[in-house]
DNA sequence: ATAGGGTTAG
């Protein structure tokens, strides 16, 4: 007799008196196990075997042999022993026994159901739990708090709406609500829908409250960002005399980390470390995180090394800190004494890493983690996968972002958002808006990230029709405006000429009292060029005592230099940091310097690079240069042109704008010598064009371009109206074309200027009285806008053209902007 | 007999 059918014997005749029964079956090897065809035990009662499962629920040949004794001994059909069997089955992690035996339950009744449910969440199998749900609705089978509670988990981590609500109404309907549990679970399950208010009702009602249930409702103010009701909420838990829990602690933290509230978050610390939590894992990488999340790195290290055992979870919290705050080194630093703890890395690890690469442009690295990640077959992982797409979005690597977005399976609208931000930041505007559509079809509900990239996508193509079409799009599908999308509205209303559309916006808008919205439409003033309109908003902005910051300036300053306000602008440069503490920076230097140099002011721009307290930008040189081109100081323009090459600013407008410089000399070999210069670096100088939609469609016009289908026609036209402004009074001025050819085949090549035959096809297709809008990317030249003056005269058409720079607002002969360069 | 809240990363 083998000693595990002994023991098995001797605690079936020790059974009928149970509580003294302590066998050691912790000696009986299983292999030896004697069949249960052996054991012949009859006409034991139910609870014995009950009691028998319970000693023997770890072994699962013990509870297997155990099982064939109950279908033996004919009480099988016992719902309790059947509901005990399933749980021990799938205490076990062997789920398919549980299932048999809930199978062959012919009407399971609520425990055996019960513990099915409790043995899917065990096994992680959620999916099965609404299905079950049902079948007990539909079976007329009760239901309890526990089938509410388990059901209602499996719900809320499986994403599931529809059944979730179902159980509520059920659980309501029972007065279940109430209690401590199953409240608790339903709190947390309307949190994690962000049904905040429907939360804090079932909260509300119920009559105790204890740590967990405060926990699910703190956590649902924090994850809605609202910051301050949560504090305000453990404020009024401790209040009621509960002491907190770590998730509380977690919850705290959390908010303080992300409001930004430092002071808070230090009297947090010191009362994590009054409460004894000072070597809770959980709650110190809560700690790491809210520090970094404030920007204070240092604190956060401290609190990391003085960590006596940490979770990957804290590692990964201190990487990302560093990534966060920019400390890229840092953050490679301290991955490397990850590895070398010997403990590995996972998923969360490699995207914070990629992070690193996305803000630093980094390809080379970006690479290398991503050929790790496939080695580690991670591929598969949504986020890390959508990190990785960012990534080369970010490099410019736009192929390589396309290519891992297709390959992915599983989407969210984080990635849809991140591919469509990198197309759009591409240059493939009207790409990214033919994948929202393809989001569209996908039912993938868009954030506001989403829409306004979105909104960018219009601005960037200058598409009224488009734009306007997001617009209409975002209101009918309800989505909330708020000043972000507001703003990339008016931003995208002012590119598209629709400078009265972003007016109003914004004063529909204005009681938000937001800087993000006045910023944007002190930009949209300052392309139109009107800058006292500009400096009206500013005024506004200061008399609702709205705190200006480094964008408004920016905004304001570019206003200024477009229209000539030269006083202006030197007066707000000036008032910036004394009257609004808001410190010059190496941007505001720039615009300060295109501001004198626009206006012609070289000899004061120069000064000022040279007074900068800072190594003067590119960008402040360029603006310098772009002076020195449109007011002829060929000799400047050559000295800045050389410091910026001197530089290795390997940037082809320098070297077009030092060419255009040579040519407009008349320095036709200098011309060549750079010309040559930028194919030996293999620079290509950016092609102009022009861009008009007509009838949802946008066409595109080269120079001299005859590609388009009527072009007999385009140039027909052109040929009719030189002639009409010739008699006009128009003068060519052929100090633009910096070809070396001779006066008539200059007259003939501006003729051919690409936003002269988008005009043209503009009149040739539009209704007479129709309002003309062109799109150009680089500046247009002084002769097309002196052109186009005329051209607004004669066909009696309103014309705006805006260019890499600004608007050109052409009506009946005249130019809005007074002309200024 | 059976129980609910959780920290990092796009």
């Amino acid at each position: 007799m083998s000693l595990s059918y002994f023991i098995l014997r001797h605690t079936f005749e020790k059974a009928r008196i149970p509580c003294n029964c302590r066998p050691i079956y912790n000696a009986a090897p299983s292999s030896t196990f004697v069949s249960v065809h052996h054991a012949p035990f009859f006409n034991q009662a139910p609870s014995v075997f009950s009691s028998l499962l319970h000693q023997f629920s770890n072994t699962l040949i013990h509870v297997k042999s155990i099982h064939a004794q109950i279908i033996k001994n004919w009480v099988s059909t016992e719902s309790f022993l059947a509901a005990k069997l399933i749980r021990v089955y799938s205490d076990l992690g062997f789920l398919g026994h549980a299932r048999n035996v809930f199978d062959q339950c012919s009407l399971p009744e609520t425990a055996v159901c019960n513990a099915m449910i409790a043995g899917f969440l065990r096994n992680q199998q959620h999916m099965e739990v609404p299905r079950l749900f049902r079948m007990m609705g539909s079976c007329d089978i009760e239901i309890n708090s526990y089938t509410c509670m388990f059901a209602l988990k499996a719900c809320t981590d499986l994403l599931d709406d529809e059944v979730g609500m179902e159980i509520i109404r059920a659980a309501v309907r029972r007065g279940f609500h109430l209690h401590l549990y199953v409240g608790s679970s339903m709190v947390n399950f309307l949190v994690k829908r962000g049904y905040l208010a429907d939360a804090q009702k079932v909260f509300d009602a119920m009559p105790e409250k204890d740590v967990v249930c405060w926990n699910s409702i703190i956590g649902g103010y924090v994850q809605k960002g609202l910051f301050w009701e949560s504090i305000q909420m453990f404020l009024e838990m401790i209040g009621g005399g509960l002491r907190p829990s770590p998730v509380t602690m977690a919850n705290l933290l959390k908010a303080c980390g992300q409001s930004g509230l430092k002071k808070v978050g230090m009297c947090a610390h010191s009362y994590v470390l009054a409460l004894g939590m000072g070597n809770d894992v959980f709650v110190l990488t809560s700690l790491v995180d809210m520090y970094s999340n404030l920007g204070d790195t240092g604190s956060a290290a401290l609190v990391f090394d003085s960590m006596c055992s940490r979770s990957l979870i804290s590692w990964n919290a201190m990487i990302s800190g560093y990534v966060q705050n920019g400390m890229i080194p840092e953050s490679y630093a301290l991955f490397r004494r990850l590895v070398q703890s010997g403990s590995g890395f996972d998923s969360g690890t490699l995207v914070s890493l990629i992070r690193g690469c996305s803000q630093t442009s980094d390809l080379e690295n970006g690479r290398i983690l991503h050929s790790c990640i496939i080695r580690k077959e991670l591929e598969s992982h949504l986020v890390l996968s959508t990190a990785i797409v960012d990534m080369y979005s970010k490099c410019g690597a736009i192929k390589q972002a396309t290519i891992v977005f297709g390959r992915m399976g599983k989407k969210n609208v984080i990635t849809w958002t991140a591919m469509l931000v990198g197309l759009s930041q591409n240059g493939y505007a009207e790409d990214a808006l033919k994948l929202f559509c393809q989001m569209q079809e996908e039912k993938v509900a868009a954030n506001s990230v989403t829409l306004v990239s979105l909104v960018h996508c219009c601005a960037h193509l200058g598409s009224l029709t488009k734009g306007r079409t997001v617009h209409a799009h975002f209101i009918r599908h309800g989505y909330a405006f708020d000043a972000v999308i507001t703003s990339a509205l008016i931003d995208m209303y002012a590119k598209c000429g629709k400078i009265h559309s972003a007016e109003k916006l914004f004063n529909n808008e204005f009681h938000l009292k937001d800087v993000i919205l006045c910023n944007s439409m002190i930009m949209g003033y300052g392309m139109h060029g009107h800058g006292r309109y500009a400096l009206g908003v500013y005024s506004r902005m200061i008399e609702e005592r709205l705190k200006p910051n480094q964008t408004t300036f920016v905004s304001l300053l570019t206003a200024c230099s477009h229209s000539g306000l030269v006083e202006e602008g030197k007066a707000l440069f000036h008032s910036m940091e004394r009257d609004h503490d808001v410190r010059p920076q190496h941007k505001h230097y720039a615009c300060l310097v295109d501001l004198h140099s626009r206006a012609g002011r070289l000899e004061e721009a120069d000064e000022l690079v040279k007074q900068m307290p800072f190594q003067p930008s590119t960008d402040v040189l360029e603006a310098l240069l772009s002076g020195c081109r449109t007011h002829k100081n060929t000799n400047m323009g050559i000295q800045i042109a050389d410091r910026l090459i001197s530089l290795d600013y390997l940037n082809s407008g320098i070297y077009v704008m030092l060419s255009n410089i040579y040519a407009e000399a008349r320095k036709w070999e200098s011309v060549n010598y750079i010309r040559g210069l930028m194919r030996m670096q293999g620079m290509k100088k950016i092609p102009g064009y022009s861009l008009i939609e007509v009838g949802n469609k946008v066409y595109t016009f080269f120079a001299s371009d005859d590609s388009h289908p009527s072009w007999a026609d385009i140039y027909q036209l052109l040929e009719n109206l030189r002639l009409e402004v010739e008699a006009e009074g128009y003068i060519p001025d052929t100090s633009c074309v910096l070809r070396d050819v001779n006066e008539p085949m200059k007259v003939k090549l501006l003729w051919g200027h690409s936003e002269r035959l988008a005009i043209a096809f503009g009149l040739l297709s539009t209704p007479c009285g129709s309002l003309i809008k062109i799109t150009k990317n680089l500046r247009v030249c002084v002769d097309c806008h002196n052109v186009t003056k005329y051209i607004s005269k004669i066909v009696q058409r309103e014309i705006i053209v805006r260019d890499a720079n600004r608007f050109h607002h052409f009506v009946n002969g005249k130019c809005s902007c007074n002309d200024f360069w």
